[in-house]
DNA sequence: TTGGAAAAATGAACGGTGTTCATTTTCTTT
DNA sequence: AAAGAAAATGAACACCGTTCATTTTTCCAA
């Protein structure tokens, strides 16, 4: 075990360090109300220290936001076991939401915060790419058995994305407090209901 | 004319003055990239000045809401005259989705952002309680007509909403890139007209 | 074991932020 | 014209992300 992997490891091990607090506070604070004094502080060592392990602050937002992916996906996993298309893409529907709901500072980050993400390497979406796919696949797969004729996947897909990201958006920005007396979580259910149903009769 | 009359005048004014340069700036460079200071330089007064007329930023921020709403809720005007409620319902979709198109900013400031709104008046929502009242009043109408039977309108105003808001959402945070290829624009038309030949069939 | 080079960590400094408030300027009234 | 009230000022405070000259620690060859 040569020294140079030593300090790999540690290199390693101190952007975990990092990356931990940063979470930590991100989800207990927001990530605009943490610093990066804060970070450094939780950590005990120096402000200036947090910039030899990251180029910049949107550097870990952007660490969180592939971590939140990994996340979102590997929920996905189960799905392949799902033989019928159309349930696959209903219970596709239920774990995005589940995630939503259990991981709305993620879900924040991933879906709704102004993204900065230098653009400079395209490596920032690789995994949204991916998760999009996945649903794209399930609609491919439901047009296989006669369901969704004739309609484009891109459509389609954007479509039933977006009424997902609508009612999660909402929820993680304290929107549903429009319906003062109900339960958000209850509403996100019935809603959903309604729209499988509904994508079930189209 | 007493002078008591031209302060009150003048001070509404002063707050028009702010306000204007505030829309200005947070439109062209986005709410925090706008400082106290950049306002004040645009109305060529002191930062101080500014606090004279708006307790905090928020305030600012605040007024530019309410003035969202109203713009919205003016142009929901028309809908009046389209006689069958499922037409107006599909129009007031449209209008929605041309709002947010047009209005990026605004539809950000009133729907995305985290809303910091001192909830120590609840007059913070109204405008917007007063918009989402109207759909609920369209829904009620087509159910008198005999649409959506057996659905609560809270649920199904909760559902519609959300996809309107999950493509405006998409769109406003530029998560439509994952559709490299394809302009937003068009995106959102097709997945608009899959939403309502959905809801036709319903 | 020691000396010097390389790596890591530091924290003061820069130019920014929202907000406050003692002070100055301007306006109004007597 | 003088006094009092209202309006405007801008320096100051405590924060921010980021940089970089300096110090501390670690490493390896002599």
């Amino acid at each position: 075990m040569s020294i140079a992997t030593r300090k790999q490891r540690e290199k390693e091990e101190m952007r975990s360090l990092i990356l931990d607090a940063a979470r930590t506070l991100f989800l207990e604070k927001g990530y605009f109300e943490t610093s990066i004094r804060n970070i450094a502080e939780k950590i005990e060592y120096s402000p200036g220290t947090i910039y030899l392990y990251y180029k910049e602050k949107d550097d870990i937002f952007h660490a969180l936001h592939q971590e939140g992916f990994r996340k979102l996906i590997a929920m996905m996993e189960p799905l392949q076991f799902v033989a019928d298309p159309f349930e696959r893409l209903t219970a596709m529907g239920r774990i995005y939401m589940e995630f939503a709901k259990n991981n709305k500072d993620f879900y924040d980050l991933m879906f709704i915060m102004q993204a900065p993400m230098n653009m400079e390497q395209d490596d920032c979406w690789v995994e949204g790419d991916h998760a999009l796919e996945h649903l794209k696949q399930v609609l491919r797969d439901c047009q296989a058995v006669g369901r969704f004729q004739g309609k484009d996947i891109d459509d389609l897909s954007f479509f039933i994305w977006s009424t997902m990201h609508g009612m999660a958006a909402l929820y993680c920005r304290e929107r549903c407090q429009a319906y003062d007396d109900k339960d958000p979580l209850t509403l996100i259910d019935n809603s959903f209901k309604i729209f499988t149903e509904m994508l079930a009769k189209f």
